[in-house]
RNA sequence: GCAGGGGUUGGGGAGUGGUUAAACCCACCUGUCUGUAAAACAGGCGCUUUAUGCUUCACAGGUUCGAAUCCUGUCCCCUGCACCA
């Protein structure tokens, strides 16, 4: 893991974590020591893996010496970032914002390092300072430095106003506060860089003009840098699938999942992956290039992959249980699953399922059991997967359209694991 | 508000009285091959009791032996004009 970047632009460029940024920024981080805020709104109880990047890029600035402010949108999220979105957001209630603020504040603790004496990371909330504006200040000294034709000509807006719904005025407001809390921390908090995903350039610029216009000595002092938004190959969203976004809340998307997310990514996406979301070094990374063109079918970049992110977000126990589990689901190896392993896969609804035993030992129709437990979505798509044999138990594959399942087919007396096609399963567990 | 165009199965988009559960493309699913890939190829993609069965083409009625297709009303969208500025 050793570093052999001489500055932090120069890891962020080879990482290619680095898209836009401010003139003169590059400068800046290379010979001074700064104090950088990324921002992060509570729009779900749990961070995904997308988030990865700004943790990790605050993260390496921290290794270079900056120093890290995390924003926890307490006050932004209370309004919706218009960003991205084709229609207008539902508002948070103030109890599910709160909720989700605590889960995301105690997953961002486990990233950063809070403790060092020199520069510590720290987590602030920005309703400390948002929900104690008084409307008409707000309006008569931050809201002047604003002018509506620049505001509407953001492509976040426009998208919005030329829709039928439009857009609200309290989606719209939303930069204003956005460049209020960067003008806040250079202010109060010596904070004189925004990081955040390109998606942010806009508003992190109009936080840099806030500056400039309320500080007119101090010119061209605030800087932003932003780094590319992920997407696949393929044009997907990066971090999503088809139950929903992967998270790294090992109760929402358990570490087999997430291994499973990286390591099935493509040959295409997975070096660029390994380079920013791993500490990988340039010599080793090299290694691994030359490794994966000669010999691509080892897999060994995804596993590298998968590996290393299970392991900084679940640790070396969360690696190991998923290596297992993979062993036992993916390749039918169910023997080495433990107890636990039930346990683990059984935080996860999409996998698993229970199932009485009385209606075991009655037996059950082999289509009724695949759309109850949602591997399929009717009778008509059970027994057509069944005829082009999709459909098996405990890895064997089901010939007979009209089986009845029994006590018989259980695996280990107490389990059956349904399977469609070779990577759905759903673990079937008696009670 | 007036005039014109339009709302079709996840998305795009054919179809303007009858073998139309509805062309085609994309997305998606399964299988073969394989590397838990990609590509290619094969199959599939409303529901079920698989039947000359049921429910679908914005919504509600109507005409007809028969309607996504015709009529009436309602809602929504697009374009032009007007109003407003």
């Amino acid at each position: 893991m050793n570093n052999k970047f001489r500055n932090i632009i120069e890891e962020l460029e080879w990482r290619g974590s680095l898209k836009d940024y401010t003139p003169g920024a590059k400068e800046i981080l290379i010979k001074d020591k700064i104090t950088c805020y990324n921002g992060f709104d509570p729009t779900a109880k749990s961070l995904h893996i997308g988030n990865l990047i700004p943790i990790l890029g605050l993260k390496r600035l921290q290794n270079f010496g900056h120093t890290p402010i995390i924003i926890i949108g307490g006050g932004t999220g209370m309004i919706g970032d218009p960003s991205g979105r084709s229609d207008e957001r539902n508002l948070l209630s103030k109890e599910k914002l709160q909720e989700n603020l605590l889960g995301i504040r105690k997953q961002l603790e486990l990233f950063l390092d809070f403790e060092n004496k020199k520069n510590p990371a720290q987590i602030i909330n920005n309703s400390e300072w948002l929900s104690k504006i008084n409307l008409i200040e707000f309006l008569r000294e931050t809201g002047k430095f604003f002018n509506i034709n620049t505001m509407l000509n953001k492509d976040s807006v426009q998208n919005r106003i030329s829709r039928e719904d439009g857009i609200s005025f309290t989606e719209f407001s939303y930069q204003l506060l956005q460049a209020y809390d960067f003008w806040y921390l250079f202010e109060y908090y010596n904070c004189n860089f925004q990081m955040g995903g390109s998606d942010q350039w806009g508003n992190i610029l109009s936080g840099i003009e806030l500056i400039r216009k309320k500080n007119p000595s101090q010119k061209h002092k605030a800087h932003g840098i932003t780094y590319p938004l992920l997407t696949t190959s393929n044009g997907e969203k990066f971090g999503k699938s088809i139950e929903g976004a992967i998270t790294i809340d090992s109760n929402v998307t358990i570490p087999y999942k997430l291994y499973q997310y990286f390591f099935n990514t493509s040959d295409k996406d997975v070096l660029n992956y390994i380079k920013i979301f791993t500490n990988i070094s340039v010599s080793e990374f090299t290694e691994l290039e030359i490794e994966a063109n000669k010999n691509a079918s080892a897999r060994n970049s995804q596993k590298y992959l998968a590996e290393e992110i299970t392991k900084l977000v679940h640790g070396e126990k969360g690696l190991e249980d998923a290596k297992r589990q993979t062993q036992g689901l993916n390749f039918g190896e169910w023997e080495i699953l433990i107890d636990s392993d039930y346990d683990d896969l059984y935080k996860d609804s999409n996998t698993t399922a229970n199932i009485n035993k009385k209606l075991l030992q009655k037996g059950i129709d082999i289509n009724k059991l695949t759309v109850d437990y949602y591997i399929c979505k009717s009778i008509g798509e059970s027994k057509r997967l069944i005829q082009q044999g999709g459909i098996s138990i405990n890895g064997i594959k089901i010939s007979d359209e009209e089986k009845i399942v029994t006590i018989n087919d259980l695996k280990a007396g107490k389990v059956i694991i349904l399977s469609k096609g070779k990577k759905n399963h759903k673990i079937i567990k008696v009670q």
